[in-house]
Order: C-alpha cells, then structure tokens, then sequence
DNA sequence: TTTAGTACCTTGCAATATACAGTACTGAAT
DNA sequence: ATTCAGTACTGTATATTGCAAGGTACTAAA
C-alpha cells in the first residue's frame, strides 16, 4: 500500500477508533491493519504526539499475558478535532473520486 | 484543506486527467483547483518527476494569450501505473471509511 | 505603462510514514 | 532450563512530498 496516502489518514484513524471506548496502542496497530498495512514504528509516535497537543489522556493498565497497557482517552479538544478531520476528509474523498470518475470517464462528465 | 491528506494524491490526480486527452500543467492546476485548494509550485515539480519516471512524454504548444503551454501525454507506462495508483486509491478509502464508520458507530459494526 | 491573467520554473521548509533497533513481559515448545 | 513466539511500548534516522515564496516571461486590457 501506497505509503504517501497514509499521511494524514493515520491520524485520523486512531482518533475516530478511540471515539467510542478507550484503546491502547497494539490494539489499534491491530485494528488498522485488518484494513491496510500499517508499521507499528508509526502507531507509537503518532499516538505520544497526540497526547502531547492534547487530544489524548492516557493511563497504564496491567495484562495478563504481556507488559502493561497504555490506554489513550480522547479528550474534548480530540473529539472537535477528530470532527474537523472527519469532515475534511469527507470533502477530500470525494472530491478525488469526482476526479478520478471525470479522467477515467465512466460517462459522468 | 489538510495538506497530509495529498500525499500521493496528487499524483494519481494528474494521472487520471491526462487519461483521456493530454492537458498543461496550468491547466491541471484549475482542474484540480476545482475540487480543493492546491498550490502550483506543488504541480509542476510533480509533472517533472512523473516524466523523468517515463509515466509522461511532453511537447510545447503556442497559445493566443500568454506563453507556450507544456502538454503532458500519459505513456503505456503511466497508463499501467495509473491503473495501479487507482486501484490501491480504491482500496484504501474504502478502508478508511469502514474505519470512520466502525468509530462513529452508525450502527454498521 | 501598469495591471491582471496566463504559463512555467526553482528553492527551502515542514510534516509524517517507514525501517530498524531496542526493552521487557508471558507462556508454550524444545 | 532455554528458546521462541506473541504481546506491548520506545526511540532515531531517512525518504517522500506538498507548500510558501520567490522568480521569468508572454498577451491584452485599463
């Protein structure tokens, strides 16, 4: 998979996964790559840099079966921020299928 | 518009809408224009380096009304990389918004 | 003659995904 | 007992690429 297309998107993933219930982070490297690949050196910076602008909480939970986990919550300012992101990308997406659709010419031009 | 989200991007773009006919580089710019903001010393460096890759032949044509214009024709190479970047573009923004939709949870997951 | 529009080129910078390397814990296989 | 696979997190160097900001040069209208 492309790598240049992740850029931005990740961001965005790990922000929408985390919406309904907190996550840590192998579990969303896992999550992630069901769908495409990801390197999991991406994941852990992302998420520090997140939490660093402030649109993560996190917390330590044990497991059993490996290390502890670090959870990350989003917190308000996230979820405004993941909002913003979603709808951008609504407006990318289909702005480049609209362009994709005009240069292939499936007759919608 | 996040400017993360085009990595990549812009090149399937300029692909795609000399698919069906050559175009300038000005021109590709207001086409793109027409769907999101892009700035053009981002477009021609780009043109420079798909035509370095053999994915684009070129020629210079007078124009009433400013100076020569550079048309960019797709070769059998580009054309075939084209079909690649597609492809994957189709893959990964379906994946992305099986992501979006399992993190909003519209009740689809 | 000055401005706006057309059309192209170039350089330096910032952002981010990846590769690669490392640490450390658990449990199963050798 | 030790090795290995899986879990889980951290850190650094590198490559790619979009953007800002500058520039050149042509035509036509104000």
């Amino acid at each position: 998979m492309n790598a240049q297309f992740k850029k931005g998107i990740l961001e965005l993933c790990v922000l929408v996964l985390t919406a309904k219930g907190d996550k840590y982070g192998y579990e969303l490297v896992q999550m992630i790559s069901e769908k495409f690949f990801i390197a999991e050196g991406t994941v852990y910076p992302l998420l520090r840099r997140l939490t660093k602008e402030g649109y993560f909480s996190t917390y330590l939970k044990e497991s059993s079966g490996g290390p502890p986990r670090k959870y990350y919550t989003l917190t308000v300012e996230g979820r405004a921020y993941m909002d913003e992101l979603v709808s951008e990308w609504n407006t990318f997406y289909e702005g480049v299928n609209l362009i994709v659709k005009e240069g292939l010419g499936d007759g919608a031009e």
